[in-house]
Formats: C-alpha cells, sequence, structure tokens
DNA sequence: TATGTTGATGATAGCGCAATCATTGCACTT
DNA sequence: AAGTGCAATGATTGCGCTATCATCAACATA
C-alpha cells in the first residue's frame, strides 16, 4: 500500500528531494552544504532557496558514515555538579563550537569502570577527539583509547604518561604551596579536610603531609575526610568533627576546595571561633564567593575556563594537521591570599 | 595499491570482521549486540568472545542511519556556567543515561537566534527527543519543531501554548509570593535586583510588581537591573547602587537569584548594614550556600534536578508508547524562609 | 589546429549496519 | 506419515550521504 508521495509532509526531506525540487543532482546539493565555494553562485542561491523551503536538515548519520567525519568532539568528565567541571566545559564548548564541533558530554561518577563504559558509548559515535578526566583509565580502556587513532588530552591533572596529550597543573605542589602559607603566616597546627577523594584530592593532601612532615608538624590525627561528594554541609560537618577529635587545637584547616572551606568557616562562625585570629582557613578552585565571603578566603586560583580552552585548541590544532608546541602543558596555579589566612598585620 | 589485510592492527573493525572471525552472518553479530535473547547462548558466547579480543566498537552512524534510532536526547540551555542549569541537566544525564540515551547538549547564550542554530544541529543528529528552555523560540525555529515529530519538552517556565510537553513552574507567582513574605515580615519599601533579564526574570519582576502595586507600595525607582550576566560581584555592585540612588531608604531587596543574593547581603555586611533588622534579603534557587550563610538566606527554593527527572521520564514514556498523565506539569515551587527576612520572632 | 588547463557538474559506488523476508531444523500434533 | 508451529540463523537490500572519477564547456598556450 504505497502512500501519495505529493504533500505528504511527514516524509523526512533528504537530500535527493532537494536536488529534484532544485532541478541538480544530490552532489551538488551536498556541495552548497559543504564547500559552497565550489558551486556557481547562480546554483547555489537556486538550491539554498529549495533548501529553505523544505525545512531540510541535513541527516548527519548519513554524512558521518560515507564521509567518516563526524565533527564530533567526546567529553568525559566525573561529575556535571561540580563547578570545577563546568566552567572547563564552559571553555571547551566556546572553542568547540565556535569550530563548528559538537560536544558529546559524559558523566563517569568519578568510576574508572563507568569511564570505561562512557568512553565506549563515545567511540561508537566516531569522535574526531577526546578530552577526558584523569589518568586513571582502566586497563582495557586504555587499550582501545590508544587504538583509537584520535587525538586525546588528559585534563585537570599532570600525568607521568599520559596516553597522548596532557593539560593540567601539579596538585601535590599547590598542597605543599598552602601549608607553606600558612606555616608562613604563623599557624602551628594545621588540619586537613577532605571529601570525595578522587586522585586529584590525595595529590593535594600527600602535599600537604609532606610539607607538614618536612618541618616536623604532621600529625595524622589532624586530617578529617569522607568518601562523600563535597558539599558546603559536608564541609561544616567535617569542620565540627576536626575540632571535636583534636579537642580545638587545630588552628588552620586546609580544605581540599572551597565548598568544604565555606562550610568550615561559616561552621567556625557559628560556633564563634574566630577566623583568622584563632583560625585559619584556605580552599582550593577559588570560586567567586571566595573573593566575596567575610572574612575573604584565601584559596587556589587554577585555569579551569583556560583549561578547557587550552585542550580544545590543541585537539583542533592536530585535527587541522598543525603541530603543538608541547603534548604537555601545565596550567599552573596561585595561592590568593585573603583575610581567611592572614593573621599578621 | 593495496595493503595486506593481516594483522594491518589501523583498519577499523567492523561488524563484518567480527562475523568472519566467530564463523557467523554479520547479522548473527547485530542481534548478539542488540536483541541478545535471540541468540542461542553458544552462539553468543562464541561471538562475544570475538567482539572482546577483536576489540570490536559499533559504529553508531551506520546502526543510526540504517534503524533510524539514534538513541540520542538533544538538550539546549541557555548557559553552562548557571548552577540552575547544570542541576536539571544532573537529572537528565541521570534519567537519560540509565534508560540507554545519549545526551547532546548545547548551549545557546541565552539568544533565541543562536538556539535556532543549535537546535538545527541537535536536529542534524536525528535526536529521539529534545528537552529545551522555554518558549522563545524564533517563528523558524518552532517551525521545524514541530515538523520534528519527536517528543519536545520544554523546561523551566510554564507557558501558555507549549509546542509539546512542558515543565516548569510560575515565575510570577514566585515573584509575587516573596513579596508577600516580605510584607508580612514588616518591611516596606523593598527594592529589586536583576541581572541578564530573561525571560523567566521578566516573570519574577513583574510578580514583584503586581504584588506592591496592589498595596500601593511600587516604586520603580527600587528597581536596580542589569543585562550583565549575575554573579556575586554583580550582586554587591547593584546592592551599592541601589542604596545609593535611594539613600539607603530601601529596607529590603528581592534579589533575582542566590548569587546576587549573597553579593548584596555579603556587601550590606561590608557597609555595617544589619541583615534583617535594618534590610532583608531574599534570593531565588536555594542554593546551598543559602542555608549555611550567617544569618542563612530566605530564597525560593525549586526542584530542578526533580525537573530534568521529570522532563526525561515524560520523553522516555512517550518513546516507549506509554502515556503521560498530562503534557503540563507544574514543579511548583516553596519559599524558605530563613533568617536574612525574618525580624519579627 | 592541436593540446592542455581549469572550473562546474554529474554518475556511480559504497560507508557499516539493521529491516525484512527466507530458510532450516526440530518438536509437537493429528 | 504428514502437517503445523516455532526458534535460530542467514541473504539481500537500502538507510542518506560523500569520495571518487568522469564529463564537458570555456578558454589559454604554442
Amino acid at each position: 500500500m504505497k502512500t501519495a508521495k505529493k504533500r505528504s509532509s511527514d516524509k523526512k526531506i533528504t537530500l535527493v528531494d532537494v536536488a529534484d525540487a532544485s532541478g541538480v543532482s544530490a552532489i551538488t546539493v551536498s556541495r552548497v552544504i559543504n564547500q559552497p565555494e565550489k558551486v556557481s553562485e547562480s546554483l547555489r542561491i537556486q538550491v539554498q532557496k529549495a533548501i529553505d523551503s523544505l525545512g531540510y536538515i541535513p541527516n548527519q548519520h548519513a554524512s558521518s558514515l560515507a564521509s567518516s567525519k563526524s565533527k564530533v568532539i567526546g567529553v568525559a568528565i566525573p561529575s556535571l555538579s561540580n563547578i570545577v567541571f563546568t566552567e572547563v566545559l564552559r571553555g571547551i564548548y566556546e572553542v568547540m563550537g565556535a569550530a563548528g564541533y559538537k560536544v558529546l558530554l559524559v558523566d563517569t561518577h568519578y568510576s574508572p569502570l563507568e569511564e570505561e563504559k562512557m568512553i565506549r558509548t563515545l567511540l561508537s559515535q566516531s569522535p574526531e577527539g577526546l578530552i577526558i578526566t584523569g589518568g586513571d583509565q582502566t586497563k582495557a580502556c586504555q587499550n582501545f583509547l590508544h587504538k583509537a587513532r584520535i587525538p586525546i588530552v588528559q585534563i585537570m591533572e599532570l600525568l607521568a604518561d599520559p596516553i597522548d596529550m596532557n593539560v593540567g597543573f601539579a596538585h601535590g605542589r599547590a598542597g605543599f604551596d598552602v601549608v607553606k602559607h600558612l606555616l608562613g603566616q604563623g599557624y602551628e597546627r594545621i588540619g586537613f579536610i577532605g571529601a570525595r577523594m578522587d586522585p586529584r584530592v590525595q595529590q593535594r593532601m600527600q602535599g600537604y603531609k609532606l610539607a607538614l612532615e618536612q618541618v616536623g608538624k604532621f600529625d595524622k590525627s589532624y586530617i578529617v575526610t569522607t568518601p562523600e561528594p563535597s558539599s558546603i554541609g559536608v564541609g561544616g560537618e567535617l569542620f565540627k568533627s576536626l575540632m571535636a577529635s583534636t579537642n580545638g587545637v587545630v588552628d588552620a584547616v586546609f580544605c581540599v576546595n572551597d565548598d568544604l572551606a565555606l562550610g568550615a568557616l561559616f561552621e567556625a562562625q557559628r560556633m564563634n571561633i574566630n577566623v583568622p585570629q584563632d583560625m585559619a582557613i584556605c580552599g582550593f578552585n577559588d570560586i567567586e564567593a571566595a573573593e566575596y565571603v567575610n572574612p575573604s578566603l584565601t584559596s587556589v586560583s587554577v585555569g579551569r575556563y583556560e583549561m578547557g580552552v587550552k585542550a580544545s585548541e590543541m585537539i583542533i590544532r592536530v585535527l587541522n594537521d598543525k603541530s603543538v608546541e608541547s603534548k604537555k602543558v601545565d596550567m599552573g596555579y596561585e595561592i590568593k591570599k585573603r583575610a581567611s589566612t592572614s593573621r599578621l598585620k
């Protein structure tokens, strides 16, 4: 049983329909869309008119299959709700969007196994490039990433042995420097508050530990962590439990991110602990609130947006057969010294 | 010039390769992947072994082209950096991921024209469903959305005439209720601080205006807005300029979101204005900081995550030929009354 | 005139997969 | 014994597009 073709507005419009409507061959329509400079102006206008009036939208799957170019970049991040990653994402979308790439984004929930599954999904879309987080991939995952033969950037941390390219900064060193700063301000018993405890948080903690060990002031009972995700609420809880378990001797806290730090700060205020006189609080990431809260919060500023931009640009350069200066880029960081850790002066 | 096929590890593995390797036909391999229950166990295992050892990853484009099923859901949001949308996204990813759908996300930068372009991009991926923000689409865009013949949910606000389905809440009414609450607490001269001024913010402002007009207390000089994006910093600035332009007579401020409200609150503290005694501050969205900041911040709580979940579930129901109870869902909201607006007590 | 050279257009084939229909073998019924 | 039904597997075809090569006109060069 055939239905009339005319006016059947529910039929999907294809290249051939446009070609028929404008009296040219299909390939010419394809050219009008993909390489308009190869078609004479008169024809181009004529075809474009047909495209518009039919409301033709190309089928990207057919195009990708035929050309093996997907114009898709796969991105895997561990968490959507973490502001750190959404800012990196902004950078990625900015650059990739401008370069005509779509971004296929997956959330790995901080699990290498989930990540493997998700990266499989990404690869099944034949992406032209990949941006993934960290270096904690499963063996199997590394395997098919190596096989993929597309540019890959691992972001967030500096890796000893990246799969392909790498953009990040040294979390361990940052943790180390934070402690140095606190010691320099005259704080003596420096606690540590951490949540989620992903690899990058662990590195910060190692830096913290190292710095304190060097001056003989490391005390593991000053460390309070939880595998739960970070939040302001959790920060408050951890701060309370640090105070309780140490009988309040701690006079500074390095919080592994700003949510925790804000939670600790607000909780300290409620406990009538004077920040920074009796307690220093330092965060990490330098979110906007750090600058404006009272007292303003010392934090480690890292170029999240810039990291997304950099990673994207590297991929695009490779895709355009341009060389990248270096396969490994250290974005650095900066400790923003603010009121919450300045007892001097 | 032909290269040997053997061991050429750079050749992409296809269904046929797997079929050859496991001694079955291509279609059987396809079944092992897509409808394993239709293949006998022995064959299934045999084929799976070949899949694993070859590291076969299906080509989604070919699959989509042949089956006209993409397993892709398109999502368009106005901003990646706004926590409001990332929480909605979380809900979407949660549900869509579990149901085996990929999410293709685009950022429209609050521009209907950009949105039109982006939705075009989405449609070229033949998504099976679409989640888009608000009702401000261009005529052309509405046109091809109607033509698309896939389930579409417009989220965030309640629309008079949705394209297909709609999940949101009444921003105007929420603004109205906020003012009622402030009046009930004895505040008299209520200011308004807004940024970005997208359609939903405008609706909140209309509610604010209506409530004040009803009691004869509307004064348009109490309104300070900017087209800039919201941020804590901008909130502080707007608060300062409201105070300056009204000579400090305002005794309450309705901030159109929590970033602005926090900025206003921190700025008030710096100006030594006592919140809530001399100044009430109310935000919108109820982000986590609202509950923990000192004084805690009154805000309008809306189920962002739930909205993402709901929209996703509706699409999935339609895709599974189940009916949805209603094409239009009001998620409601709740004013969280906290210290920043409670002078009484 | 013969010989390129260039630019614009078209015909054909095939990308990798799944829909569709066909085939086979086997258990069960009458 | 013949027929019926069903589960498991395969052969063929085409999804919508682009790569590739072919064609043809227009013009330049010697």
